[in-house]
This record gives structure tokens, sequence and C-alpha cells, in this order.
DNA sequence: GTTATCGGCTGACGTTACGTCAGCCGCAAG
DNA sequence: CTTGCGGCTGACGTAACGTCAGCCGATAAC
């Protein structure tokens, strides 16, 4: 019977040889002999094999699934079709990566103003310099007037007030409730008031989400949360998206 | 300054600790210091570092190049704009892998197109009355004898075979080789051969031919070519006409 | 007869971002 | 003093080969 070494299926198929050598370390395809020197030889039903290994490769299947399939341990059409699911969920996931990316894109190229992060609630001057950098003068002055506005009673107010949602919402937490749940939702909304309150002005959504981001992003403000509840920045951020998803 | 260590970052961040470690051995990521017992301790400079990672992470940066970002070697928006056009890229690959898997499948559960699966696994009712029509009930006859007489391998491997043959039509087809240049009459001979195996005999140039036409007639075949190669079919029919002139 | 040259072959490392042990260490509670 | 809890350092595994480095046998040139 004709036999073809490395060289000749290599020409014959396109396969590089360290590849036919990989093939046969993982027992996808063993040559029909092996020489004095080790010398693989392919007779014609390993060749036909072969083909069928590189179309099955076109798909995008693995090596050891296909293995199956030409063994006979899997029926090609459920490979196929389990693949298929995969390859829809690798490209859902790929786009919402793109659409995140654009959207970067897109904030490191616009105007800073419309870059959603704020954040107010560290009135004191540590901060201030921070928000004014990274969200622009007239924000922070919106905000500083409104605070101003506000009677004295309310400002000494402000850091028990925000303490009482925190600890609301590291109750809900403790009981296992969803950040979407209607009763955190309820907090939340109460949170978002109290920043439009602050603000001077209502959140919109992506200032809003932007917010929740800072929550988290920032260690110290993610452990001011953890003082209360563990993963409470984590939580409330979930709260705040899903606010301003279902709201702005 | 407050300092964290592994575990505490663990539970403020949501990252493993083997991941710190791993980002300390790359060097995206050393702790502030390293105490008794090489116990890493971050202070807030890490932890916002580390907040910048995670959200380039986000948006599956790899790390070399979330470092290079992060040390000023790479400028955010070249890197995210370069990352937009790999993932665009990725995207497409997937949504032609998905389309010829489905392809796939489909002709698996019953089809409407001709293909090398359906074309001699036993010819099926509708093109075995076609074919004793053009090449008469001998010829139907011997052939099925002929594919009866191969082995499983062989006969499984079929359609491997034409999908080769067919890639290798292809490719000489996008690079502009005429049908009748040399290099695609050689294919062309390699096709002849194995349709001779198929059919139990060495096809006269009017069968040749006839073959070649109904690739182009029949839009059940020329479908099944044209998810190679748009205008395969035809492409083929040329080479096999030159074929049949020159050698039969 | 010897040597330079082809192939071919066998390790073995590199790739990506960690997961998952195994085994050792220091410190604090029982 | 023994447990036990963290934490740490290797080291292997992952998918499918690419890419050497170093060795071997057969052939062609000298």
């Amino acid at each position: 019977m004709r036999m073809w070494q490395t060289s000749e299926v290599v020409k014959l198929t396109g396969v590089s040889a360290r590849a036919l050598r990989h093939y046969d370390a993982i027992g996808l395809l063993e040559p029909a002999e092996v020489g004095r020197g080790g010398i693989r030889r392919y007779g014609r039903a390993e060749l036909l094999r072969l083909q069928q290994i590189l179309l099955f490769k076109r798909l995008g299947l693995r090596l050891d699934v296909i293995a199956e399939i030409l063994e006979g341990e899997l029926a090609e059409v459920v490979a196929l079709e389990r693949h298929a699911e995969q390859l829809a969920g690798e490209r859902e996931r790929l786009d919402r990566l793109a659409a995140t990316v654009d959207a970067t894109i897109r904030q490191l190229e616009g105007d800073q103003k419309m870059t959603p992060e704020t954040w107010f609630e560290g009135l004191n001057d540590e901060y201030e310099a921070e928000a004014r950098r990274r969200w622009g003068d007239a924000a922070v002055d919106a905000s500083d007037t409104a605070v101003k506005a506000m009677t004295d009673e309310e400002r000494r107010a402000i850091p028990a007030r925000f303490e009482a949602l925190h600890r609301r919402l590291a109750e809900l937490k403790e009981a296992g409730k969803a950040a979407d749940t209607e009763e955190v939702q309820t907090v939340v909304a109460d949170h978002y008031a109290f920043m439009a309150s602050i603000w001077g002005t209502a959140p919109t959504a992506e200032a809003y989400k932007g917010l929740g981001a800072l929550y988290t992003e920032d260690p110290a403000f993610t452990a001011t949360f953890d003082d209360v509840a563990t993963g409470l920045a984590v939580y409330l951020r979930e709260g705040m998206d899903a606010y301003a998803d279902a709201n702005l």
C-alpha cells in the first residue's frame, strides 16, 4: 500500500509537520506505521481521517471534540449544535465588550462634562480638589450653592442621613434581597432624591450610575461602605444601576 | 497610612488572591510593602491602581497592554481604539464561523441543498431519478455498487475529500487562475479520479461534462458550491469541460 | 571513504491569565 | 504545646501548536 511520510502529507493537505506530530501525540491521528528513526508513515485511511479532521477544524471545533466525533462517541449534529450555542454566546459577549469599549472611547474623546462621574458626598477639602479635577468647577459650584442654601440643621444631618440609608441597605443585603428588588429600589429612590438635593439638580441616569461606579472604584469610599457591611458598595451600585435603568 | 493585606483587598475588590500574586509576579501591581513571611500590604495608591486595572480588564484588554497604559507608555485612547478593531475582527470571524456551522447543521438535518453528505449516502430518491435520466440505469447501479464496496472509513471521508477539493479550487479561483490553467487542471484531474472511484468507472467526456452541467444547472448543487466560494460551480464546470476536452 | 546536507525526530519552552493543589511558615487561640 | 487560620512559594494544567536546539539516518558530493 502506498504510504506518505510527513513532508508529503504537508504538501498534500497544508497542515504543518508540527501539527501532525501534535495530532499523533494526543492520539487524534496516528500514523499507520513508524519506521526506523521514528519516521511516520501515513496510509490512505489516515489521509481520509485527516480530511475529516480539517473539515471539523474549519468549523472551529476543538480537537478533543473532533476526536470524539471520529470515534463515534459523539454525534456530529449534537456536537455542532452545542458548538453553535457556544459561538452565539461568545458573540454576545463580544458585542457587549465592543459596546462598552466604544462608549469608553467616546467618553475619552468627548467633553469632560459629559463624563458621568459625579460625587459630592465628600464635602470636605480633601475631596473637593479631586472633585473639581474630575468633574469640573461648574458642577461642584452648583452643589456648593445647593448645600449652602440648606438650613443648618439639614446640613448637619447630611452624614447621619447617609448613614441611615447605608444601614437600611445593609439590612436588606443581609436578608439576601437582590439589588433590583422592590424593597431595595425603594431605599435607592430615597438615596437618589437625597443626592438630588445635595447636587442641586436631579442626576441624569449617566451621572447617577457614575456615582455608583465611583463608590466601587475609589477604595476610600469602598472602605467607608465596608465599615457598614462588607460588599455594600457593590450592592448599592447594583441598586443604583437598576434604578437608573428603570426610572431615569 | 492605612494598609490592606491580601484577604482584605480580596473582599474590597473581588479579585482573587491568586490574581493579586499574579499581578505582583508580572509587575503589574506590586504591594506597597512586603512584611515578614512575605506578607503583601497594599496602600491607597495600590488600590487605586488596582481599580484602574479592573476597569480596563472589564473592557477585555490584555494585562500587558494595561500595564503599558498605566505606565504612560501607551495612550488610553490609542489602546482602546486598537482593541475595538480587534474586537470587530473577532466578531466577524465568529459570525462567519457561526454561519458555516449553521449551514452544516441544516445539511445534516435533511436539507434543500445537494451536499457531499447526501450525494452518495445512497442516492436519495429525488436525485436518483435525475441521475438515471442523465446517465442511465447501468451507471447509477454501478456507482451504487462501487460506493457500497468501499470501506466504512472511505465512505465516511467522502464529504471531507470533496470539501478539500473544493477548497483547493477556491484558492486557485481567488488567485485569479483561469479554469484551463495547468494548476487548476491538476486539481480537476484529482476530482475526476475521485469521481471515477465513486462511479465505479472512469467517466466518459460526455458523462463528466454532464456532471459539470448539473453543478451549474441545479440550484441545489450550485448553492453548495457557493457556500465555499461564489461562482465556484461555474469555475469547476469550466475546468471539467477543459479537462474532458483535453484528456477524454 | 568521508563529509556536508537534507529531512525527520524528540524534547522543551513560550503563549494567556490565572485555578488548583501541595507543602511550608508565622502567629494566635485553646 | 498543638491546632488552625491565613499567607506564601513553587509547580502543573489549560489549547494548539510555533519555534528552536540538538541528535540521527540516508543520500549526494568530494
